[in-house]
DNA sequence: TTATTATTTTCATTATATTGGAAATATGGA
DNA sequence: TCCATATTTCCAATATAATGAAAATAATAA
């Protein structure tokens, strides 16, 4: 990953309402969830929405999904998981670590 | 991790100079950087360093460590793992996944 | 104590981000 | 086509963050 992306997706996570969107859109999965149903959950003007909707887009954490006339939402893990390897990158001094390592399914552990 | 210390460490990442600054504080390991060592590497005012670093330990992603007329500061990867918990809690709708996961030595996998 | 080096604080300037109302656009149903 | 609904764009007001020069503090050595 480059800086200027990574500065985007974390920038574009540093705002409670994205962070929340962005939650919302994990723990939803796959199909994720439509600007309407967001805008429900949060109660926040459609506008404002619209507005950080299209920041997460931008930092390619989130990817739009049209059905008819209803847009879905859904988180795209992969973007998370390049940040990670861009914060860790030589990490340690070269001493062998567990920097940082999460799963889903925690009880697989 | 609560939402607010989610969103000042984000926050704190989400800038060049302090992103930048994490990454070398990442790669230091253990032992650290001073602030004095950091602003040469950056070639920044000491005000800006001392500004954004002031930002990185209250967002608990780096620690001060005090010895004789030095400060030398390191990363916090704990810290780390519990944003990255936050961000993936109850995600995929219950659908097992490897949501994200890095490893410091990527040669161990 | 005085000098020297390390780091932080203050402050004013400039730059960037957030908000939400209103109008515009897009889609599909009747 | 015309209407209702879904979403986005525009815009101006407001809020928040970044920068760096200069002064202040802190620690050690001579």
């Amino acid at each position: 990953m480059e800086i200027n992306l990574a500065i985007r997706v974390l920038g574009a996570l540093a705002q409670e309402t994205r962070l929340t969107i962005f939650r919302l859109l994990v723990q939803a999965g796959e199909s994720g969830l439509s600007a309407g149903q967001l805008a429900k959950q949060l109660d926040i003007p459609n506008a404002t929405l619209s507005f950080h909707l299209k920041e997460l887009v931008h930092a390619e954490l989130v990817v739009a999904r049209h059905e008819g006339r209803f847009i879905y939402y859904s988180a795209d893990f992969s973007t998370m998981n390049s940040l990670l390897s861009f914060l860790t990158e030589n990490c340690c001094a070269g001493i062998p670590c567990n920097s940082v390592e999460i799963d889903c399914d925690e009880t697989r552990r």
